[in-house]
DNA sequence: TATGCAACTTGATCTGGATCAAATGCCAGT
DNA sequence: ACTGGCATTTGATCCAGATCAAGTTGCATA
């Protein structure tokens, strides 16, 4: 049974994600970050225009829909949510963001964010301004190709999304969702089975398209059945297996649905 | 009331969307499709290489799921509609794309289509190789900045579509897809009030998160509400306004929602 | 003009998750 | 330790839309 690190281990010899000194090359992120697909002498200018481990206090506003495109921000330790506002004056949540990955993106073309991302735990956060962007753009193919990368699969996670929201009972969905956080931060190299849920039920059930009282409910279903064990937000033992068993179901064997239709 | 044009009207002095020999700058869709933002002279450029007005039939397919991304796709006349296969084997409608717009943008960056496209109606469609794209893209700056512009909005529209699948209510969602189309018409000179649906009931359902005896039955209760008539897939007096009413009450007054939470 | 079949409609019933309504737990501030 | 205000859990009830089950209708092919 993994136990629960103690939260505060600070002197790592490098590369301590809340460490601003650290630049991308010495990132233990640059792996899964902006820098991937960058060659050794082109993560140097990358590193020269960024503005490294910013940080942003949980509640605080990375920024803000409407605002106008003003940098991409890749994650570098904490958690991003980024959401937008209903007809209803409620936030929509679009996405959950971890370490590792880039926020921002949708402002590229349009020139503005077309939603709010705001700190779910306090954040280190590292900065691309926007003209710095176009540049290394411009000049670095790879870069260019990464971004158009990153673009297409936030397109492609919306539509996985979308099914989600339309096919889904209210168990896969957070079955999926744990899914996801375990596999994201396993990417990162810590724990895929017990770790701290960095958002509230609210966001939660916003993200799946629930209520509250069902997420609840569900994960005491999962509870009862030794599929996690679970304090306030904090998950530990998930169990993977019959997490993927109970998505994987759902996928009926008689299928005679493939039909070539018009 | 707009009567439906015999199929067959083929010599227009230019612009007909039919004729493979029209080029991006005569196109009558150039302001909505992928030459907007691009000078006179790089219109010209776009024209060379791109493959004019190919002729695609019902059920045949643009691309598939998993094939190399070859080209992207701009559709002249009739409809496309992309999706995905789910786990269970049936199709997930991820989108309708009428005239104007571009299809295939999310191969960009993985190199792959992420889902498959296939003609609604019989439809003729230009195409830019990826080559192109890429020197195109590494030359113009105004035409790697649309495309940008143009993954953005998908992403945007995924997000709205995301909003609808967890909020609205099935007359929502109806409302909204017949305003969409219908705008979308519009923006092209046609009719916003009298058309007719490429895709089949199935294919809303499927689009809009529900299944299609609700599709039906809610489309039945908006002709019995005098919002429009239909027979078939023909759509004849739709009432804009109250289509969009039946949007807007659904936003609360008593607001209370709009906490600064964590 | 039949025939066959997929697309669509209509009706009856069921149910997963929403809604309504109380607890209860968890801190932060005093 | 006490209080106020959330976040979360738990329970009881309800209902929009799913599911199940027949019909119809449209249209292509012989």
């Amino acid at each position: 049974m993994v136990r629960k690190q103690a939260s505060a281990a600070p002197q790592k010899k490098h590369a301590c994600p809340h460490n601003a000194a650290v630049g991308c090359s010495q990132c233990r992120l640059n792996k899964i970050c902006l820098p991937l697909a960058l060659e050794e002498e082109d993560i140097a200018r990358l590193d020269q225009t960024i503005k490294r481990g910013r940080a942003l206090p949980t509640g605080k506003h990375l920024y803000r829909e409407g605002d106008a495109f003003k940098s991409l921000y890749a994650v570098r330790s904490g958690a991003i949510k980024t959401y937008q506002i209903s007809a209803g004056g409620d936030q929509i949540i679009t996405g959950f963001h971890l370490p590792g990955e880039v926020v921002g993106l949708e402002g590229l073309g349009p020139g503005q964010y077309a939603g709010s991302a705001i700190a779910l735990d306090l954040s280190s956060i590292c900065e691309i301004p926007f003209n710095q962007v176009e540049q290394l753009g411009n000049q670095l193919p790879a870069f260019r190709h990464h971004l158009f990368s990153l673009l297409s699969r936030e397109i492609v996670d919306d539509h996985q999304h979308i099914n989600l929201l339309s096919n889904y009972t209210a168990e896969e969905r957070l079955a999926s969702l744990l899914l996801s956080l375990s596999a994201r931060l396993a990417r990162r190299g810590l724990s895929a089975t017990d770790f701290r849920l960095p958002m509230s039920r609210t966001d939660i059930a916003s993200y799946l398209g629930l209520t509250i009282e069902t997420v609840s409910r569900v994960l005491k279903r999962f509870r009862e059945s030794g599929l996690l064990t679970l304090n306030n937000r904090n998950i530990n033992d998930l169990d993977l297996c019959a997490l993927k068993d109970l998505l994987e179901v759902s996928a009926p064997s008689h299928s005679a649905t493939q039909n070539g239709d018009r």
